[in-house]
DNA sequence: AGCACGCCGACT
DNA sequence: GTCGGCGTGCTC
């Protein structure tokens, strides 16, 4: 038989792919298989996308490919297609989208992971019954909105706007549950923010779908559990897939609908590497596929919120709370101008707790800065402890007697004097969560206080250990940072306080409110989920704050989500910016700002902008991590495709230019 | 990105 | 005399 030549895509920052000859006679190569190539002087596993009778290359630089994983049924041309589109989109090769979010062990030169995985699945027999338990009853708004996701066919975006504790997930799971009913192989996939954060929802799945197989795929499984839960899903032997970000690039092969939980969360946008969006390319995934996919939230993306007001989206709204009873917390403003903190906390604050105290109900207290402080400073002299590496502070983190510094991870014992003076009395500036524990400790000394930020919950198991000894009522008043936040439904919590959230309302980031907003429902939802005990406290949510009037802050006591997204797209419509206005970053980084800042005017200059406007190149806001200097260059345009266009033409002169400069560009860029 | 080759400094 | 620093060049 004549040979047969293979275009593979491999994962290589080059943006091509290689052809290899194939000539096997037993196995007949398809495309969508993997296959094991020879690449320089390692052997590797590449994806097979073309096979033709020639090549373009000159056969003495063609090799064999070593051998095709036949084992494996190819990943569907509908895969293959979504593969191609995110490359295009996010402007990087096949091969760096395709392969990397493939088990590490389907990308080995041996087989026998894959083997053995395939063996144990084979093993499987599940019934696949699609019949779920012990379902709870609906209230109506929830009843509505599972029927109306439930029933959908064909490409049908649909945005769940719920209220902190209506019900969302309940009305995904009854959802579900049609899905599976109607269609026998139906899969469906379900991403979530961060997994560690929703460990109930995979219990709660299981519970509620005993005879169908779940697959979870999320960046902590060992390889041998993401093999075989990958290859779950790529069999449709899955139904269900829970998974992060990463598992929007999955192969599921009979995918009929999609969810995205807490669709505004920032930690759907990949910060390396490939900065995709899984939330924007589930919504072509279901666009392509022709299915359903539901966005939910209780304070959606300013971007889905303007596809709902547009009607590209259907909205579907819970404005209650589903417990019976339980009611969205009263929110306060506590003036820190007339009622000043001590120790970071007003005698508003102090009382409140106390009287949860008394009750035997929990608090919350909401502090987005871990560490004791972030800065110390001479007060002779003015030293301040800048990290040497990074435009940043080394924090101060008293448990551990060190000034770390949390861009570069450089760690100092904390200097006994003054640096430039011998000063021995270096003051801390400022609080983080560690400080705000120890002024509470010696304020209720008989308090029970729990700690909990990424200092307190290093190690593996114990961010969940912490949050079920306040669930199991271990804890009286909890502290935290933004891993609080989330998620948790503390029953017997009526009390959460706030900080100190000013900082952000005056930042130079235009998405700063956005995120603070967000924020705050979120943390303030903790609040008042179970219905009020008798004789019990009303849930309150107190925010400090010198800016009382500030309306970002009624909307905050208000729940009132809708007006202030509305002012904030008018504003962005007005000052043209994103939703209204698209963005591509470059970045370049340098051991000398001057060099990334050349680059840059160099990227700039060399090319016709035609309808695009490119920004000057500016330092970025971190301007040194680790030493490396790194400089920003901003293109915009109000229509996707042009910039798409553009992007397409200018990567390819920046490829050419081969400089020395380490440069990335970044589509749809969060932070600017 | 890997991984080689290659040409200059301090060490068993 | 070697081990090893990272510049630069290539991968079907």
């Amino acid at each position: 038989m004549a040979p047969r030549f293979l275009k593979i895509a491999l994962d290589t920052p080059l943006n091509v792919c290689f052809d290899y000859r194939w000539v096997g006679v037993s196995v007949t190569p398809i495309v969508g298989q993997l296959a094991l190539v020879p690449f320089g002087r390692r052997e590797v596993v590449g994806l097979i996308v073309g096979i033709s009778d020639a090549s373009e290359v000159l056969p003495d630089k063609l090799k064999d490919a070593l051998a095709i994983r036949s084992q494996l049924s190819p990943l569907s041309s509908q895969w293959l297609e979504l593969a191609v589109f995110a490359a295009d989109y996010y402007q990087r090769p096949l091969g760096e989208v395709a392969l990397p979010g493939l088990p590490k062990n389907l990308r080995l030169p041996t087989t026998v992971a894959l083997d053995r995985a395939i063996k144990k699945l084979d093993q499987d027999g599940r019934a696949h019954d699609g019949t779920p338990l012990n379902t709870p009853l609906l209230n109506g708004a929830q009843q509505h909105a599972a029927d109306a996701i439930g029933s959908a066919l064909g490409f049908a975006p649909t945005l769940l706007y719920g209220v902190t504790g209506s019900g969302k997930t309940e009305v995904y799971l009854q959802a579900c549950a049609q899905v599976l009913a109607r269609e026998t192989e139906a899969q469906i996939l379900i991403l979530v923010p961060e997994i560690n954060l929703t460990p109930q929802l995979e219990g709660n799945i299981r519970a509620r779908f005993p005879g169908v197989m779940l697959a979870t795929l999320h960046s902590s499984l060992s390889e041998g559990e993401r093999m075989l839960h990958w290859l779950a899903a790529h069999q449709g032997k899955a139904r269900i897939i829970l998974g992060t970000r990463l598992a929007i690039l999955a192969s599921m092969p009979h995918l009929k609908l999609i969810v995205i939980d807490e669709e505004h969360d920032p930690s759907y946008k990949q910060q390396e590497g490939l900065r995709y969006s899984a939330r924007d390319l589930a919504v072509w995934r279901a666009w392509q596929l022709g299915i359903p996919i539901v966005l939910g939230s209780a304070t959606p993306s300013l971007e889905s919120w303007h596809h709902a007001q547009s009607g590209r989206y259907r909205l579907l709204e819970l404005r209650e709370r589903a417990v019976k009873d339980a009611t969205l917390p009263r929110v306060l403003l506590l003036d820190m101008e007339h009622d000043k903190p001590k120790d970071g906390l007003t005698s508003s604050l102090v009382a409140s707790l106390r009287l949860r105290m008394e009750r035997g109900e929990q608090s919350l207290l909401f502090l987005n800065r871990r560490g004791y402080a972030p800065v110390i400073c001479c007060e002779s002299c003015g030293w301040i402890s800048n990290c040497t590496r990074c435009t940043s502070f080394m924090v101060l983190h008293k448990p551990e007697h060190r000034l770390r510094c949390h861009h570069c991870s450089l760690e100092l014992r904390i200097p006994r004097c003054c640096p430039t003076c011998g000063n021995v009395d270096l003051q801390p500036l400022g609080r983080g969560t560690q400080r705000v524990e120890e002024s509470l400790q010696q304020l209720f000394p008989e308090a029970r206080i729990l700690r909990i930020d990424a200092d307190s919950t290093r190690k593996k198991g114990s961010a969940q250990a912490a949050f079920d000894s306040v669930h199991r009522g271990e804890v009286d008043i909890l502290i935290g940072t933004q891993m609080v936040a989330k998620g948790h439904d503390f029953k017997n919590l009526t009390l959460v306080g706030i900080l100190n959230p000013d900082t952000a309302l005056f930042s130079q980031d235009y998405r700063a409110s956005e995120r603070l907003f967000a924020q705050l429902m979120q943390v303030a939802g903790r609040a008042g989920r179970a219905a009020p005990k008798e004789g019990g406290s009303v849930s309150e949510v107190v925010i400090q704050t010198r800016y009382r009037t500030h309306p970002l802050y009624s909307a905050v006591i208000s729940h009132d989500y809708d007006h202030f997204a509305t002012a904030l797209l008018e504003e962005r419509a007005q000052a043209a910016l994103p939703p209204y206005l698209f963005q591509a970053l470059l970045r370049a980084e340098a051991p000398e700002l001057a060099t990334a800042i050349e680059f840059l005017q160099l990227a700039k200059a060399c090319i016709d902008p035609g309808g695009i406007s490119i920004n000057d190149p500016i330092p970025m806001s971190m301007m040194r991590v680790h030493n490396v200097e790194r400089a920003q260059l901003l293109a915009e345009s109000t229509s996707r495709p042009a910039l798409q266009a553009f992007l397409k033409d200018w990567l390819g002169i920046l490829r050419a230019m081969k400089s020395r400069v380490k440069w990335s560009l970044e589509v749809d860029p969060l932070d600017i």
